[in-house]
DNA sequence: ATGAAAGCGCTAACAC
DNA sequence: GTGTTAGCGCTTTCAT
């Protein structure tokens, strides 16, 4: 490939022995050009494979019709199907979606969010990352507040801030389900592992966990909680820990299918029966907790639902002339799903 | 959110009673403003969080620094990995990247092929879609022809055109290694399950599934076909019909992990056992593989390896200073991961 | 039907 | 130090 001489529409127009205008028009199809220029427009831009330059036009354009997401790590079943859900509503709706990862890393994020700030997105949408994070550095927020007075941004944690919406799962409800339901069944000891405590979905997740604990009289002695992080290796290492105790709890609650990939693993390696021996259940339910043997109990959200939520809160606050309805904070419901990792005592 | 009207330099030189050139000298930090008018514009940015129109600013600029990423579907943890693999690398050598996805429609993948180009994205990776089929559409064909022109596009498939380089996964091989190990282990009925006759890796893996077995006199008779796509729900069904069957291969390989998945719970809904029964072996080897209980032998590609070479690859095409060594086409090893899935006759 | 010209927002070369 | 100007590639009036 020689220099780059990318060809322009005054290239195309000296050739022709037309003004640039007229390529613009046939190139455009818009009426009013003789047949004969027309064609011989038409052909040089085939012979040039001419193809305006899109940030020439966008300088003109008001709307691009795009959404940025940005996600922290698309090889996490629960990010890489929201993003697949968000990607065909936003195709229904006429908008493309641009999409990045930051691998958890917050300067990442904000040098994209700059980027995509800079480059017109309509809105913005911040799946993971540091806008998750119970106490975000004053940085990070400074940036936020500067790119939301342009851009709207959506996040799936708990920001205040003008122009910024939060669409979240009811982490807590979702903690609660699923101990009552293990309670209902005889359980009284847990094993909550995994997550990282600087984040919201973690937090609100532990809190409801003493929280349920406590109303339901069950003592605190006899559960755990294991706060390492979302990787299989750890799930799998802290899990191993704990078996090695005498006595440990009947059930753990992984924060993630990875994560119980890891402990189910060190599970099995011990050779203990699930769920004769233990039980697991764990969050997010993509298409891994159905994978496993014995398939998970799990709960999640509905990965349709919450990607309508984002997209539609994003369309709405870009076009505020009302077609969606969109709070400042919206709460999506998950689903728990019963399947035959968890023993009764009953 | 009132109506756009984003501060542009102007807005910012009028209120500071400078020029405009003033303001982009502060902006992007040259020397040469005296101090007091630094202050005051700087002042000025902040209070309308001016940020420069990246469109404006890429209209005078050659180089671009981002690569766009056509990716069919993230929620398969072989395209999810592969694409946090190229992000990593790109990343590391000073570019961005920009992802899409398809959902498998070639109009959709045209589009964004298009749209990338004219965004002067400075090369193009095609992950799936439709540049690994065997016949390709006219229509797609010269899409791809025509932007190759302006961008270098590198694709996993197999594509002989100007300025496109194909980096692949060497099917036949990895499937005669499956075989061979499985042939040394005395199996001598095979189920191919899984695929689509259209694309070029099923095509490859078929060709050399029939010839292994005829290089080892191993009658075919006794092995099955069944292409049937690459969703869990017809891994399962295929695979229960052929359980249903009197007599049945001894080991399946499938096509990747989802359908292993599929296959997996049909073998375990009929109560049989992995590998006492029936063993089973799949192409792809991500986390899946060694997720599943028992843990699956597997082929699969090096994923860093590979991401490498589609990254180098593509700014080599674009920088052809010979930083990086390109050819035409690349054809990437696989590795093969023997565990816990396969029985042994001997 | 066609062309000239202005302007989108920014940067850099050039004057002062 | 600072301002003026031209130009990046395109579209869109507005004349002709």
């Amino acid at each position: 490939m020689e220099k780059k001489n990318k060809i322009t529409i005054y290239d195309i127009a000296k050739e022709a022995n037309v003004s640039p205008s007229m390529v613009s028009r046939v190139y455009n199809k818009k009426a009013g050009v003789s047949r004969g220029k027309r064609e011989r427009i038409e052909s040089l831009i085939e012979k040039y494979n001419y193809v305006p330059d899109e940030y020439a036009k966008s300088l003109k354009k008001e709307s691009t019709k795009c959404i940025g997401i940005i996600v922290s790590d698309v090889c996490n079943p629960f990010f890489a199907r929201i993003l697949y859900e968000c990607e065909q509503i936003a195709e229904k709706n006429g908008y493309s979606v641009f999409s990045f990862e930051t691998h958890d890393s917050p300067e990442i994020e904000m040098r994209f969010m700059n980027m995509l700030s800079a480059q017109k997105m309509e809105a913005i949408i911040l799946l993971g990352g540091e806008s998750d994070w119970i106490t975000i550095e004053h940085d990070y927020s400074a940036c936020v507040q500067r790119i939301a007075k342009n851009t709207p941004i959506i996040t799936i944690g708990r920001m205040e801030c003008e122009n910024v919406y939060n669409v979240i799962t009811d982490e807590a409800r979702a903690m609660r389900t699923i101990l009552e339901y293990l309670i209902g069944l005889g359980h009284r000891s847990f094993f909550f592992l995994g997550g990282m405590s600087r984040t919201r979905s973690y937090a609100d997740k532990v809190d409801q966990f003493t929280k349920t604990l406590c109303d339901y009289n069950i003592p605190k002695e006899k559960s755990m909680i294991c706060m390492c992080g979302y990787e299989k290796e750890s799930g799998y290492r802290e899990m191993l820990k704990v078996l090695q105790q005498e006595e440990y709890p009947t059930v753990v609650i992984a924060i993630n299918e990875i994560v119980a990939i890891g402990a189910i693993r060190a599970i099995k390696e011990r050779n203990l029966n699930i769920p004769s021996d233990i039980s697991v259940v764990c969050f997010d339910n993509s298409f891994i907790s159905e994978s496993m043997t014995p398939m998970l109990t799990a709960v999640g959200c509905n990965y349709e639902k919450f990607a309508q939520r984002l997209i539609y809160t994003a369309l709405d606050a870009v076009n505020e002339a009302g077609r969606y309805t969109a709070g400042k904070i919206e709460i999506i419901e998950s689903v728990f799903v019963i399947r035959n990792s968890v023993k009764s005592f009953n």
